[in-house]
DNA sequence: AACCAGTCCAACCGCAATTAC
DNA sequence: GGTAATTGCGGTTGGACTGGT
């Protein structure tokens, strides 16, 4: 035999938490640590398994949450460590100090995703997934490196550089920043001066740029 | 004002690893 | 050592919210 169920699953509450359970939840941590989640819905005369009260608390009541949207500067690390240690979010969130895997893991499926397939890159695997060509977005990025008229033929991506981005042989680890290397801006603008150096082969984007883009040409 | 579609995120579910008996 | 409970993780879902028509 082995011990008894965390929970029985009868009768118990599901669903959004309310304030009233919030506080309880809160103050019995608070008061008296976690030693079993399976005991502390009981002693905090909670109506839910320890399995929610945990998630609740990890996610939501930990004092030490950090609290509003992410920052540019940890979408571009969430990206780069994602480049390295995929799908593990609870993995990532250990970098982000007062952020949830959970919190991580819905800004990576509801925002970074978009981003990067809007820039061509497969968010799997961090490789581009197609060449860019599209002639408004062309136009558009044209006019914000200071209205330098785009090339006629400047935004392939050739079967070169791409059997060199996907091969098999390259370390997971190195394809963000192999990709980042290979992207600049004179492949896809040859001859025209770069007003933003670091546009992207830093690990600081300007999303400002495609944000407007994506309202502008979405 | 009503409807619809898209977005966001809290919470749930199922599974695997770990731990206790 | 085997079994079952517990914990932690990642994928998914459902409902609230928002903006457009």
């Amino acid at each position: 035999m082995g011990r008894q169920p965390c929970c029985d699953k009868i009768g118990l509450k599901r669903g959004p938490w309310t304030i009233e359970e919030d506080h309880k939840l809160m103050n019995f941590i608070l008061n008296n640590g976690i030693q079993c989640w399976r005991l502390v819905p009981k002693l905090a005369g909670l109506m839910r398994c320890g399995k929610s009260c945990r998630l609740r608390w990890i996610n939501y009541l930990r004092p030490d949450l950090k609290r509003g949207a992410l920052t540019e500067a940890e979408e571009d690390m969430i990206i780069k460590l994602h480049s390295q240690l995929g799908n593990r979010w609870s993995k990532i969130a250990g970098h982000f100090p007062g952020r949830t895997d959970n919190e991580i893991k819905n800004h990576w499926n509801t925002r970074i995703k978009k981003k990067l397939k809007f820039l061509g890159i497969d968010p799997l695997t961090h490789k581009p997934i197609e060449e860019i060509n599209n002639d408004d977005i062309k136009q558009q990025v044209s006019e914000e490196i200071n209205e330098k008229v785009v090339p006629e033929k400047t935004l392939e991506y050739t079967q070169e550089q791409q059997n060199s981005t996907s091969s098999s042989s390259i370390n997971e680890s190195n394809n963000l920043e192999m990709f980042q290397n290979s992207h600049t801006l004179d492949m896809y603008y040859p001859g025209v001066e770069d007003p933003f150096p670091n546009w992207i082969t830093s690990p600081i984007h300007n999303w400002d740029l495609f944000d407007n883009l994506q309202d502008n040409f979405l």
